[in-house]
DNA sequence: CATTAATAATGAGGCATACTCATTGACTAT
DNA sequence: ATAGTCAATGAGTATGCCTCATTATTAATG
């Protein structure tokens, strides 16, 4: 029938993306060759580019692919009830343990991202996860536990860019992972936490920010 | 006479190197071809494995080159007797701009890091750049102005890696320097400052710090 | 079930390019 | 002047990405 068909083109396609991003994790991009992927992936060389174009579209694939995983876990340490400093301690181990594990695909991520000489672009999924980032500092400047003043995308930058640098750190000193780096984290952001009481917001502003709450609220609850 | 000979053979490293960092530059490490480099730099292509035994061993000297000149310019901003707070917004104004300017080479280092399939190194110029970092810390403890109980690295990491992600933020936006980065971090950073006066120090301990503060000045006179 | 059409898979060969090395050239010392 | 050393050259080689004519497999039709 036509259904298993298509089964057996993806599970074809889904070998041939295991075994690069296997490769490519071990050996780098560079020391991997198409015809070990084949190879490895059970299928000749030239069936990898019925899948993917060249080299370069299938390490994008492998990458994406990644990150898309890493978003599901990402959500799912978002998506509660708790207060906004557990959520953001869940959502800061999960990275931190989630780059230290797979640091290599880190590494190989900026290499994906240079295609030739154009301008470094972002992956698609890569700004999905990092939305994720930007959407629970929304939610907490909307919920008012959170400063206004600050720009959510600085904080976020403050956020993602200490864990990443701090990933590196680790890694490269073949440390594993430190609660400390995410407690220290978390009281800096002490500094950003609103010390008035919600009541001292005037009326107009704590309306449109219970709006822009609800809305981000129904826009997390959709994932 | 031997010294012009010894010259000539500089200005040939020189050129190649320079060839090099401008076409990875422009047109990224896999869009640039070695005849091309050995074109611009007025040699032959075999000339450029006298000086540079592969495309990746070119690839780290422009990237450690590149690292050298930062580093100067990052010594300097941190060579005064200004007060902490100046000394590291001149650090991190220095850093978002050079990275902003020159992001293509940011990215590049990164490519540079990864040689096959060993473990992602660090390059010996970065380390001695991000050192400079460390210090300025490390003499923040030690004079009193900043808090002890949280280790350098990660008051480093939480500077460097939050001033790395917003260089990228920026240029993937398209948008210039933006001086509320700087603001927002070193306001960020008053959770570090001390609240006690330096007073408030036992004696033993406050000898101690006396003690590495002079080391520590005089690691940093010797550049 | 036989036949045809359509789609998928193969791998030998083409091709671009990083790299080598035998030859040539330039300079030095005696 | 001559021999000896070191630097430079660029045609040729090796490697690895990718193509495409051929073959195999599946689907459609009567």
């Amino acid at each position: 029938m036509g259904d298993t068909q298509r089964q057996r083109l993806e599970a074809r396609e889904e070998a041939i993306l295991a075994a690069a991003a296997s490769l490519f994790s071990e050996s780098g991009v560079d020391g991997t060759r198409m015809a070990e992927i084949a190879r490895k992936a059970d299928v000749a060389e030239g069936t990898v580019y019925l899948y993917y174009k060249n080299k370069h579209e299938l390490l994008e694939a492998v990458v994406d692919r990644f990150w898309r995983e890493l978003t599901k876990g990402a959500k799912a340490a978002v998506t509660s009830n708790a207060p906004l400093s557990q959520q953001l301690t869940e959502l800061a181990s999960y990275h931190l343990h989630s780059l230290i594990d797979d640091f290599k695909m880190v590494e190989i991520t900026s290499r994906a991202r240079q295609r030739h000489g154009e301008p470094g672009r972002q992956l698609p999924q890569i700004r999905e996860y990092v939305r994720v980032f930007d959407l629970i500092m929304q939610r907490g400047i909307a919920s008012g536990e959170l400063e206004a003043s600050t720009p959510a995308w600085q904080m976020r930058d403050v956020f993602y860019g200490t864990l990443e640098h701090s990933a590196r750190t680790l890694v490269l000193r073949e440390q594993p992972f430190d609660r400390s780096v995410i407690d220290n984290l978390l009281s800096l952001f002490d500094g950003y936490r609103l010390k008035h009481s919600p009541a001292q917001q005037d009326s107009g502003s704590k309306q449109a920010a219970l709006e822009l709450l609800q809305q981000l609220e129904s826009e997390i609850s959709r994932w």
